[in-house]
DNA sequence: GTAGGGTTAG
C-alpha cells in the first residue's frame, strides 16, 4: 500500500521489521523503488534476492526500460534467459519497447523469434509492441505485416499502425488508415489525433485538418496538451496562424510543449517579435523551456533578423537552463550570423563548435553565401557540404546559381559536368494545393495536368499584365545560357506560378490561395507572387521547406 | 503489473 502511494520510506521501514520476507514482499518493494525512480535501490534489492520469480524479472526489466535505460533492460533480459526463466507477455512487451528505443532492429528480430517460440505470436499487446518496434526501427513493412496478421485489433493496434506510417513519412496512408479505422467502428482517441494531425501538417491539407479538429472536439480530446500542441502546429503549417493563436489562447492545459509549439508557429510565419515576447512570458509563468523551445526561438530570431537577441538567447540556454547546444542550435546561429551578413563569424562558429558538423550546417552557410553573393566562400563551403553528402543536388544547384548570377557560364557548366559525372539529379520542384478537398500537383513545365494548356495561356496573359505593374523577370536565376525570352518562359513555368495560375482560374474571386512547395521558392517567384497578389486582389500564402510567406506583405504584421 | 502520441534547425 505504501509503495502504491509512493511512500517508499514507510514501505522500507515496514519491510525491515517483517519477520518472514518472501519473493512477493521483495517484488512489491522493488516496484516501490521503481515507482519513485530509485533504480539503484531496486537493483540492489534485486541483486541481494535469494530467490526470484518471473514477476521479479519483469519488474526490473520493465523498470529500467521505462526510464530509458534500454541497454541495461536488454542485458537483464539476457540474464533472465540464461537463468532459465521463460518470458511472458509482460516481459516481451517491455523488451520490445527497449529495442524500439535503441532502434535495434536485429535484436528486435531475435526477440520476435522468442515471441513466436513462447506462443505470443498472436497476442494483442505483444503484437502491438512488436509492430511498434519494427516501425520505430524504420521497417514499416514488417510492422504492418505483424498488425495485419493479428486476429483481432483494438484502438492501440490501430494507433500503432497509424503512428508508424506518420513517423515514416507516409502521410497520405495515415489519412486513409484513419478513415478505415473509423469505418471499422473504432473511436479515435488523443493518440490517434496526434498522429493524424501531424500528417495534416506535413501535407498542409487544411480542409482535412479542420475536419479532424471537429472529431477532436466531438470525442472530448481537446483537453489534452499533446493534442493541443499538434493542433497549434497543424494550423500554423497549413497557413492559418490566426487559428493556431485561437487554439493556444483557448487552451487551459498548455504545457511547455504547447508553448514551444506556439513559439515555433510564430517563427514559421516570420513573426519574430511575437515569438520572443511569448518566450519571455513563458519564463515569467514559470514554465521550463527545453532544447526544442530554444530551437524554435533561435529559428524565429534568425528569420526575423534579430541577431543580437538570438545570440543572447543562445547564451541564456546554457547559462540559465544548462541545456547543451546541439548541432541544430548551432545551425540556427550559423543561419542567424549568415543572414546578417557576418559570413566569416558564421564560418568560424562551425569550425570551432564542440559538436560534430553535418551537411545541413554547411548548407546553411552556403545559402548565406548566396544571399550575400560571396562566390569565393561559396566554393569553399560547397566542398565541405559535398564531403558529407556528395549526392546533394541542392548544393550543386546553389553553387551553379551563384556562378550564374555572376554570368560565369564556364563555372556553371563545370558544376553541371560534375553533377553528370557523379550522376547527381536535381530534385524536381513540385507545388501543390487543395481545392474542394482535392489535391492538385504541379511540376515545372508540367504537361500532365488536364488543364495544362489553359494554364499555359493564362500564365502568358498574367505575365504580360504583371509587367505592366512593374514586374521584371529575374533571369539571372536561370542556370542555362539561353536567350532572354527562353529564360523568361522557363521562369514563368516554375511549379508555384503554375499552381497559383490554376488557383486563380478555379476559385472564386477573393478566396485566399494556399500553395505548398517541396523546395525553397526562388526570389523571382517571391517578387512575382507579391505582384500577382496585388493585381488580382488575393491573399496568397506560400509554404516552402522552410517557412510561410504571406502576400500582401503587411498581413505579416497584423 | 504490460502496448500506441506532442513542439524542432536546413
Amino acid at each position: 500500500m505504501y509503495c502504491k502511494f509512493g511512500n517508499l520510506q514507510a514501505a522500507v521501514s515496514l519491510y525491515n521489521v517483517m519477520v518472514v520476507k518472501n519473493v512477493m514482499s521483495r517484488n512489491i518493494l522493488i516496484n516501490g523503488y521503481l515507482l519513485v525512480g530509485d533504480l539503484d535501490g531496486a537493483r540492489k534489492l534485486f541483486d541481494e534476492m535469494p530467490e526470484r520469480n518471473v514477476a521479479t524479472w519483469n519488474a526490473v526489466v520493465a523498470g529500467f526500460i521505462q526510464f530509458e535505460y534500454n541497454e541495461e533492460g536488454l542485458c537483464l533480459f539476457r540474464e533472465m534467459h540464461v537463468s532459465g526463466f521463460s518470458p511472458d507477455d509482460f516481459t516481451l512487451s517491455s523488451v520490445l519497447r527497449g529495442c524500439a528505443g535503441l532502434k535495434a532492429l536485429l535484436v528486435g528480430r531475435q526477440v520476435h523469434c522468442c515471441v513466436v517460440k513462447c506462443g505470443f505470436g498472436f497476442h494483442l499487446v505483444v503484437g502491438s509492441s512488436l509492430a511498434h518496434m519494427y516501425m520505430k526501427c524504420g521497417s514499416l513493412e514488417e510492422g504492418e505485416r505483424v498488425i495485419k496478421s493479428m486476429p483481432i485489433r483494438n484502438v492501440v493496434a490501430w494507433n500503432t499502425l497509424i503512428a508508424g506510417n506518420a513517423q515514416n513519412g507516409y502521410s497520405e496512408s495515415v489519412l486513409a488508415l484513419y478513415c478505415m479505422m473509423k469505418m471499422a467502428g473504432f473511436r479515435p482517441d488523443k493518440i490517434t489525433f496526434v498522429s493524424v494531425l501531424s500528417s495534416c501538417s506535413e501535407l498542409a491539407t487544411l480542409g482535412q485538418g479542420q475536419q479532424i479538429h471537429v472529431d477532436v472536439i466531438k470525442t472530448g480530446a481537446s483537453s489534452d496538451a499533446g493534442v493541443i500542441s499538434t493542433l497549434i502546429s497543424m494550423y500554423s503549417r497549413c497557413g492559418c496562424l490566426e487559428d493556431s493563436i485561437k487554439v493556444f489562447l483557448k487552451c487551459e492545459v498548455a504545457d511547455h510543449v504547447s508553448w514551444s509549439s506556439m513559439i515555433a508557429a510564430y517563427g514559421f510565419h516570420g513573426r519574430g517579435v511575437e515569438a520572443v515576447e511569448l518566450f519571455e512570458k513563458m519564463e515569467k509563468e514559470g514554465l521550463e523551456p527545453n532544447d526544442v523551445t530554444f530551437l524554435s526561438l533561435l529559428y524565429a530570431c534568425s528569420h526575423f533578423g534579430l541577431k543580437d537577441k538570438g545570440l543572447e538567447f543562445f547564451k541564456l540556454m546554457t547559462k540559465k537552463y544548462g541545456i547543451k547546444p546541439g548541432v541544430q542550435h548551432y545551425t540556427c546561429i550559423v543561419d542567424l550570423l549568415g543572414r546578417a551578413g557576418c559570413l566569416n563569424e558564421s564560418e568560424a562558429m562551425i569550425r570551432s563548435m564542440p559538436v560534430k558538423g553535418d551537411a545541413i550546417i554547411w548548407k546553411t552557410l552556403l545559402s548565406a553565401c548566396k544571399i550575400h553573393k560571396n562566390a569565393d566562400m561559396a566554393r569553399r563551403v560547397a566542398e565541405e557540404v559535398l564531403k558529407f553528402d556528395p549526392q546533394d543536388s541542392a548544393s550543386y544547384v546553389l553553387l551553379a546559381n551563384i556562378h550564374a548570377s555572376e554570368k560565369s557560364w564556364h563555372s556553371v557548366s563545370e558544376v553541371r559536368k560534375i553533377m553528370r559525372d557523379r550522376r547527381v539529379k536535381k530534385e524536381p520542384g513540385v507545388s501543390w494545393l487543395e481545392i474542394k478537398n482535392q489535391v492538385h500537383q504541379f511540376c515545372m513545365s508540367d504537361k500532365a495536368h488536364p488543364q495544362s494548356e489553359e494554364i499555359d495561356s493564362y500564365l502568358k496573359e498574367l505575365t504580360a499584365e504583371m509587367k505592366l505593374h512593374g514586374y521584371v523577370p529575374d533571369t539571372s536565376l536561370v542556370l542555362h545560357d539561353m536567350d532572354n525570352e527562353e529564360k523568361e518562359c522557363s521562369l514563368s513555368h516554375h511549379s508555384e506560378k503554375m499552381a497559383i495560375a490554376f488557383a486563380l482560374m478555379n476559385t472564386p474571386a477573393g478566396t485566399p490561395i494556399r500553395v505548398m512547395k517541396n523546395l525553397r521558392i526562388c526570389s523571382d517567384c517571391h517578387v512575382a507572387i507579391k505582384i500577382i497578389s496585388e493585381i488580382k486582389n488575393r491573399e496568397i500564402i506560400v509554404r516552402d521547406t522552410s517557412r510561410f510567406s504571406s502576400f500582401p506583405k503587411w498581413k505579416m504584421f497584423l
